[in-house]
DNA sequence: ACTGTTCTGTAACCAATGTTACTGCCAGCT
DNA sequence: AGCTGGCAGTAACATTGGTTACAGAACAGT
């Protein structure tokens, strides 16, 4: 597969990883919506923390937040859009893994963490995402000091282990056209937009297949009366 | 695929999660076999805590230890032997996931114990195993109580996404004769042994393909001289 | 309107894998 | 020896998905 991939915006246009003192306005904002996301989970004492260190980062579509290969220093917590992860082989060959979306953290990221590893997969910006950012020196001194964080740690893995499972049954189980039409609706779910506004090789790079097989596969989905197609999006119908 | 599996043997046959005093004998055997293999990762105080705790068992090769829909009740730390976690779907489509070796712990175990939600795979004695059985209970307590037991978790987490990773490339990228391949090498290192003694239709549920698929990958792989065919075993050549 | 680019549709063909059916072989048993 | 059940080998065929090639439609810029 030699078509190259339309260029990515990376993090280095977007100084993400660094820790600039927010505005007055950003703490209210950032104070608001942490509440709204977290606060059934977190205790009162951890938000405050939370609220010292963290940064809040507005990031439109298409940034990478993370490549592979590359150290993490600062982990997210998601208050409103989606992160898409992918995994990449030598050959440069894609796949989606999955998305995470608000409410949640990106446990890749947490692993890195603790063990200072290098990244295995790529994390890019699926919507517009507003985030807060957490030094990594608090993940171990958080784990220690607050239940309410181990548990929110712990079952971000669970839930990271267990799309990284769904991920595999799609793959190992299902047919490529079942892969796709899974795919768009999760895509439609998640910008809740039934106007899917990518091309067909795009979702062959998700899917890791040819941009003719999803063309193709598309067009009987079209036949089967599950969508309509059009140039630069896929309407999808609701069922 | 409407081939009966070859029955198992349930753990229901062998009372693993359940706590019994164990011997004098047992525990020192414990104690040494704990202080080999997870020495070097906990402190004396936890060492003497798992040691008051925990019940240690021998098992033997192709027991169930853990089924889908099941509730776990105890976590298992490895002191030798390996573990087999299989993904299964509504068709009763089997899928090998990966292996659990010594000094290591089951991290779909773990969620399960902090979640309390039901088991999303098998878990089956690959060889004669010998492990010790934590009652789930611990789990929090130590994760709040030892930095050791944090990071145990934390790695075993890691270690398991990581092998959840290696498990996506194998099914993504590459083809059915070298993911038969790597399972083979894999079953030998697993069982430290050339001779694999298994059946093609094992190895077929194990890859989710067919047996004549595998039968015909094999004899491609024996004609490569990579190995050489017998009834009920494969010699595995060393390169 | 003209041009170059990107996206989509489609045909023809190929490779990998899955399916069905049948055969012979080996081991254990009587 | 003869029977039986499980295992392995193989042919023939079907299906899925991947590849190559090409054409037309939509769009952006001039």
């Amino acid at each position: 597969m030699c078509i190259l991939r339309k260029p990515f915006f990376f993090g280095a246009l977007f100084p993400i990883f660094e820790f600039n003192r927010h505005s007055p306005r950003d703490t209210n904002t950032m104070q608001q919506e942490l509440k709204e996301n977290f606060g059934p989970l977190f205790e009162k004492a951890l938000l405050d923390e939370i609220l010292e260190v963290g940064t809040l980062k507005h990031i439109p579509e298409g940034v990478v937040l993370m490549d592979i290969g590359g150290y993490v220093k600062a982990m997210p917590l998601l208050i409103s859009g989606a992160i898409k992860i992918v995994r990449e082989d030598e050959q440069g060959d894609e796949l989606l893994l999955y998305f995470v979306e608000k409410g949640s953290t990106c446990a890749m990221t947490l692993t890195c963490c603790l063990g200072e590893t290098k990244s295995e997969i790529r994390a890019l910006t699926e919507t517009d995402t507003v985030l807060v950012m957490i030094p990594i020196e608090k993940m171990e001194t958080w784990a220690a000091k607050y239940k309410s964080w181990r548990k929110f740690v712990f079952k971000s893995y669970h839930n990271r282990l267990n799309e990284m499972l769904a991920t595999i049954d799609s793959i190992a189980f299902l047919k490529m056209d079942e892969r796709l039409l899974n795919l768009l609706k999760e895509k439609a779910r998640i910008a809740k937009d039934q106007h899917i506004r990518t091309t067909h090789q795009e979702i062959a790079f998700e899917l890791h297949t040819s941009r003719v097989v999803v063309s193709r596969l598309l067009k009987k989905l079209e036949n089967l009366n599950e969508l309509t197609l059009h140039r630069n999006y896929i309407l999808l119908k609701k069922k």
